[in-house]
DNA sequence: TTTTTTGTTGACAATGATTTTCATTTTCAT
DNA sequence: ATGAAAATGAAAATCATTGTCAACAAAAAA
């Protein structure tokens, strides 16, 4: 699995005439292995257990070429700093954060997927991603 | 209509034991004619038309304030800053953005709403607000 | 194999948006 | 008016992210 997506690193990657080295196979496995929402900062981390030399310079630039491939996506949870997610993940999947302890739960809507498929054709749109965030608070918080 | 929004910015600093000022007033008026999707240099340049001598510190201070009230909503579109949008166009409204120019559209669309609480209130949340962006190409980029 | 070219790395500096600090000014209840 | 509490603007500080550059590695050319 997270074999299949370091092939298509590796293809993109010499499609664009770049390399695969050592710290980008190293920094893109340890994404793909990651569970969700991983930031940059946490990712670096969890790549100098491993390989301590490896500055952050180059885990942000992998992360780029990662986004740039469409193996990973940007997101952004009201943190002053970005997170990633795994495109590997399959199907497309939304979320639901708790505004109080932070808890996110992810889930998927077909329903929802076909109605804004819908609303982007009406407007001429062809549609390549989309973001979905529910925000509020879950049933623990709510005590 | 944005005397309203006003008075409920009013009412929200007095609960908390702050002042309603001049420049408050300003950035918040300013903050509630304009059109969606204003970022916090736009809108430090609007004010400043009016009163020149206002520091982008009190318009940051005063859009988070305006954000605590729940009267201003932060949004990101891939920007590398902060936009903001006014709670007050009643009827929350989902994006539909081009990635290639950058044109946004604004749309609702009641059933997806409706789909949404349906999943919130399945996983036992109690939601308070959304956020719903398509990205893709629009007619014209398309060529 | 040697040389040359080209891409990559890590350390560090630079950037740009946002936040904090602080001395000064303003507001409001008394 | 007066004094305490809050607000302001200017400048410095912060934080995530990006750029620079000399040293390095891998592939291609000789």
């Amino acid at each position: 699995m997270s074999q299949f997506m370091l092939d298509r690193f590796n293809i993109f990657l010499v499609n664009q005439g770049l390399r695969m080295t050592g710290q980008r196979e190293l920094i893109a496995r340890t994404f793909f292995q990651s569970t969700g929402h991983i930031s940059t900062e946490e990712l670096h981390l969890q790549v100098k257990k491993v390989a301590p030399g490896i500055g952050f310079a180059t885990v942000y630039r992998t992360i780029k070429l990662l986004s740039e491939a469409g193996l990973a996506q940007g997101r952004s949870f009201g943190d002053t700093f970005a997170r990633y997610e795994s495109a590997s993940q399959n199907g497309h999947h939304d979320h639901l954060v708790c505004t109080r302890c932070g808890k996110i739960i992810e889930f998927e809507n077909d329903r929802i997927e076909e109605l804004q498929k819908a609303v982007a054709v009406k407007h001429g749109y062809h549609i390549t991603d989309h973001k979905l965030e529910l925000y509020g608070i879950c049933r623990n918080c709510q005590n």
